[in-house]
DNA sequence: GCTACACTCTGTACCAACTACAGGTTCAAG
DNA sequence: CTTGAACCTGTAGTTGGTACAGAGTGTAGC
């Protein structure tokens, strides 16, 4: 198939995947004699993978990592488990933070009058 | 005062300075002949709070808006209180978009052996 | 007055992770 | 054979900064 082909298959912006083929995590495929990409289906399985791997949140880096693109040839399941581990306590950091983030919007908000005067707990909130 | 001095005293990063004055997010100050910035306690204060709004997740944009440099000369509380709404909501949608990321990633990582084997069940999660 | 060093000035380039566009082929249907 | 969609390439723009080079300035000690 061809790289809007893909795209439709996979749900991927098809910019995106000649983005993936730039920065080595998705294989250069197969060209026709006019330079036209030709993509079979181990292909939609890895582009696949890498999607759901970003909406994970892993970096185009953790990627070729888990993919096992740097030095090391084999990932063992020890270090796959490790690099999952390290991700999720970034994950729950995020998480967090955007919780007192959310705790200090709400209160703030819940101060607000909302009438149409130009005194305001936001923006005095704001400027502490 | 000038750039490092007030710097030092709002925490923020030099350079970020005067990324915020290009943006027209913090106003240009005067200067001495020289041409070196001079900033007095109001600069330091809009920085602070443009700091501020940046820790709760505001856009640049947003920030814009909270400060009234758009078209409106002056904000009313309805107004603020509408965007901080919004902008708690969308807060509030990462959450749990984090939080769905958080339940697999931990589920898949519990499933790991932890083992030196090549087989491993978070790549085989993120293969479906 | 001179030297040394810290600070400031400017413009520009870089980061992630895409997305979009311009200008040029090529493919497929009618 | 024509037309329009799909493809090719390289490059620029996005967000919110950060970093650096090369030049000018401010100040302290001698």
């Amino acid at each position: 198939m061809k790289r809007g082909e893909l795209a439709k298959r996979t749900g991927c912006n098809i910019e995106t995947i000649r983005y993936y083929e730039n920065v080595g995590i998705l294989p250069a495929p197969p060209r026709t004699d006019a330079g036209h990409r030709i993509y079979d289906e181990d292909h939609a399985t890895r582009l696949r993978f890498v999607i759901r791997a970003r909406e994970l949140g892993f970096s185009i880096e953790d990627i070729r990592g888990l993919l096992g693109l740097g030095t090391d040839k084999r990932l063992t399941c020890a270090v796959v488990k490790e690099r999952t581990e390290r991700h999720l306590a970034d994950v729950r950091t995020k998480i967090s933070d955007l919780k007192r983030i959310e705790a200090v919007l709400a209160e703030t908000a819940s101060k607000c009058s909302g009438k149409d005067v130009p005194e305001c707990p936001v923006l005095n909130t704001l400027s502490l």
